[in-house]
DNA sequence: CATACACATCGACAGACGTCGATACAGCGA
DNA sequence: TCGCTGTATCGACGTCTGTCGATGTGTATG
């Protein structure tokens, strides 16, 4: 079940080498963000995993600012997005997701 | 008593609000620089779960750079210091680690 | 075709961030 | 006390990042 190893080891097995630290920490950047943590909510926890950009983006900033905002997570394999007629919607990644979280809960496991 | 509750809630269960988002996002920024990482992570892989800055300090970036992120990282509450003689040693925060790691095994249980 | 709406991209700007050398501080040994 | 070593702080600098208004692109509808 090494699929933890695709990404990156556990924080707590071993230090990272720098590859690993930069593939890393361009997906805990991403969620570094409070802006671009409510969007990840909204959606994470939106009826049926998915929500349209229009249900999501009252965070309080800009329509280009939230548009800049879920590319950033597109881009770090958080979210991946599909246009349906007018309207875009976005979904969680749960493969990575999960990998970011053993990463941390194993690293409390010592 | 959900310990998870005094951080914040997993993201996946509603929509984070700007307060908890911006808590959040502390952590998740802390964990999101290559260097820091990989300083948290040496730190949380030898032995005996504490380092002192002198075995971890070999990341490629100058002393005071590292003291530097070893102080954002002691402000995240992922890391806790303590003056031994000549030596300060580092060990992780195991439970402000386990509630990261809640919150995005949560978020991925959808 | 024209208009309206949803979303993305562009260009610009202020503030945040990572980095360094110089320097200060804290223990320890001579 | 003096000097040495380990770590933290300071001040400065260049770069990255979040934000915005203006504009572009894609889709439906009249």
């Amino acid at each position: 079940m090494s699929k933890t190893e695709a990404c990156c080891p556990p924080l707590a097995e071993r230090p990272l080498t720098a590859d690993e630290a930069e593939r890393t920490a361009r997906m805990f950047k991403a969620l570094g963000d409070p802006v671009r943590l409510r969007l990840f909510s909204a959606v994470a926890s939106h009826p049926g995993g998915e929500a349209c950009v229009c249900d999501i983006s009252d965070v309080g900033v800009s329509q280009p600012t939230v548009s800049h905002h879920l590319k950033k997570l597109r881009e770090a394999g958080l979210l991946s997005s599909e246009r349906r007629g007018t309207w875009v919607y976005y979904r969680v990644e749960p493969a990575v997701l999960a990998a970011m979280g053993q990463l941390l809960t194993k690293a409390a496991a010592t």
